[in-house]
DNA sequence: CTGATATAGTTAACATGTTAAATAGTATGA
DNA sequence: TCATACTATTTAACATGTTAACTATATCAG
């Protein structure tokens, strides 16, 4: 792969101070955090492109199907996509007609946002084929490596 | 929270079918994936930002600093930025003279990377700064769960 | 009531993510 | 050796990520 020598790939002796060096990135956990993700995507992605939709569109709506009508700060926040992401996926979701939005009455600022039909059929469609996926998953890895994660995934969020 | 009556929030009943309904939000690995992510990298991004330089940036820098010289598939590949990605921020990266690029005399398609004296020079800088932040996410978190979290994550990014 | 302050959402500007296509160099086999 | 296929990188086009600034509305102290 490399050919220059490094000394720190295979020296596992002492160092003199952990804090001089780096990391080792395979050790690094936003590293592995995103190699993991990326592997796991890579397993969805085709999937979502054949549904003419990317894994953040299908994250904002899979969140407004599971907890019906609410606010764009809080669509955000759960769908883990920043604010003026939302702001721009809004305009072409709500041109293909997959989320209406409308003006909260009490406060004019908030509005309020919802799946269609259309995106609930898409809902429908796209679910078995993602349980698919994820049994193949579970089915390689092992389901209770991937309950293991999932806790440890949980309890490293709510630091 | 939210307001509306959802009737798979609280439900822990059995499912008719598994497939049908999308996996709760909670247990989805791909999304549990993400949050932990963002709930790690919030940590350093400040820290960072200080240094003017983005989380891809410092992917690319490191990498080049633990592996030295290698091409550009190689680097973009253990940096986890795409091709084009890596296309781009080697415009800037070499116009801050962080990043050398030199041509592979055996094989001219490719291009050699590494980094410059001032790379290194803000990786050591940067260094003690993150082991902080580190040290201060295990003291929270645990240093036993780290390492079993980085173990599961290893093995997943290898199926 | 009113001016200061806070909040929700949008816009702007620049960066990276993603896919497809283009470019240029290399390998290969008749 | 030459047409062909393959590989490395770049470019293009559009999407989201990120930070800062802006607009409109709401809240609250005096």
């Amino acid at each position: 792969m490399h050919l220059g020598i490094d000394p720190l790939i295979g020296s596992n002796g002492a160092q003199s101070d952990e804090t001089k060096r780096p990391r080792q990135t395979r050790r690094s956990l936003p590293i592995a955090l995103l190699r993991a993700r990326e592997t796991v995507m890579s397993k969805f992605r085709p999937m979502l492109n054949r549904h003419d939709i990317n894994e953040q569109q299908w994250r904002v709506i899979r969140m407004l199907g599971e907890y019906g009508e609410m606010d764009a700060s809080q669509l955000a926040e759960k769908a883990l996509v920043l604010a003026p992401s939302l702001t721009r996926m809004l305009k072409s979701l709500k041109a293909r007609k997959l989320i209406k939005q409308r003006i909260d009455k009490g406060d004019k600022r908030r509005s309020l946002l919802s799946i269609t039909p259309d995106a609930q059929a898409m809902i429908d469609e796209i679910t078995p084929e993602s349980a698919a996926i994820y049994a193949e998953i579970e089915a390689t890895f092992g389901k209770d490596d991937i309950e293991k994660l999932l806790d440890l995934l949980e309890t490293i969020s709510n630091i």
